[in-house]
DNA sequence: TTCTTTTTATGAACACGTTCATTTTTAATT
DNA sequence: AATTAAAAATGAACGTGTTCATAAAAAGAA
């Protein structure tokens, strides 16, 4: 019962088309009654199969929202190849605006995973190590977004742009998560903000000890956000074995 | 069945006695097990009354944590008090690492608070409605915190910098619970470095674009952290109608 | 005291996320 | 076609947080 995928000739077997079609469901199901709100149970029975199928393709409910992750990462590292070039600031600032409004229509469904990012034990912790292969992926983005700029400059700082700036865009997705003003405009606002910053960096580095602690702060982040280590690069299972 | 305290001498009905009960066998499972460890029913044993009995005096297993966040609040409120005079930057830095310690052996079960706090309609969401009384309360420590420092700038930070010091704090605390680093290494890292920057503010501040962003992203901040405004005072409700 | 009202306490029941032993369907092999 | 192995699918059952109708105990009024 193997078919072949007319777009892209792929072989596909029966379970992957169910597990599409579950996660199709529960994306349904998260968009009109919110992550707490939508129900296995309900999800299963959207996708017409039993409960305890749904857990074959997906170990856990917020596994779900997981893989809508997963693919707006993706979109975003697309988005990061084709972003013109220009100064550093004019880029960064592009890429979260399209960020932003890629999440838009999802944002009370991440919340719940983002929520998860911060609860111990998660496996999606933020700063955890089930959550790693995922900051190595994201990081790579921004090394995309430093790599394409016209304006970079010279010192220690260079090396730790993309930390940086990933950095900035944790804080400004987690705030934009919680923003409660109208059209989430503080989050805009501070966009604005970060890109104007960004723009006069070149001015700041010329007193020297702004540029000590750009890198130093930096060099604290690192090691967190940063750069990937010799560890497998194994993207995480979802299929069952 | 009315006592009075011996201590305060206030009368303590029997209910608050037994909501007293609940809370401390609440806390001790939450340290000894953890926030999802522990459970509801484990907890009314441990207190020695029936499971519906914790619901009369908490409306959710959250709000124990809840009661736990609001002594750390007083705590630190009182700290700030104390604080002695001094530059703003120790002032912060001081109270920052004392609130670390308090706060210490808790992490494990502040960060289910945390948690929560990103997490969409709950009723401890960070910059929702029903945290706003704990806002107000946090901001007026920072207030303290600014108050007493011998080293004020005169721009249009001055009014912003609770605000911008309080945003700090945030972030902060919130690192600390995620941060991974052996001892938290990171997050003291961070500290230090917020306090050479917070130092060198009035160098910085010579610079009038600098002085301008710093009052700028002051304003985006304000009406989410910020001044009070003519709400009610009253503390949400603990006990039963 | 006796009666009434308020406070304090109970535990069965519900919906939920999750697990698991089991069955059914599909693919591979002889 | 018959047999076997692997993949896909099922639904009952468990432990959880939470709710609710109800009872017991305490306080107040007569």
């Amino acid at each position: 019962m193997i078919e072949i995928d007319t777009t892209t000739n792929e072989k596909i077997s029966k379970g992957e088309r169910t597990r599409e079609r579950i996660l199709a469901a529960a994306l349904e199901m998260f968009a009109e009654q919110g992550f707490e709100g939508a129900t296995m149970r309900g999800i299963a029975e959207r996708a017409e199969c039993s409960l305890g199928l749904a857990y074959r393709y997906f170990r856990t409910k917020e596994e779900m929202v997981l893989a809508l992750y997963e693919r707006l990462v993706e979109e975003l590292a697309a988005e990061a190849k084709l972003l013109p070039p220009g100064s550093l600031a004019s880029r960064w600032a592009a890429i979260e605006r399209a960020d932003i409004a890629r999440l838009l229509p999802h944002r009370a469904t991440l919340t719940a995973l983002f929520g998860a990012g911060l609860t111990p034990g998660s496996p999606t912790q933020v700063l955890g190590e089930g959550a790693a292969h995922w900051r190595r992926r994201v990081h790579a983005v921004f090394q995309d977004v430093v790599a394409g700029a016209s304006d970079l400059p010279k010192g220690p700082i260079r090396g730790h742009l993309p930390t940086l700036l990933y950095t900035g865009h944790l804080l400004l997705v987690l705030f934009w998560a919680q923003d409660p003003t109208p059209n989430q405009k503080a989050t805009f606002d501070l966009l604005a903000f970060g890109e104007e910053m960004l723009g006069r960096m070149w001015l700041a580095l010329r007193l020297p000890w702004a540029s000590q602690s750009a890198a130093r702060l930096g060099a604290i982040l690192e090691p967190l956000f940063g750069a990937p280590r010799e560890d497998s690069e194994d993207p995480p299972q979802n299929s069952p074995a």
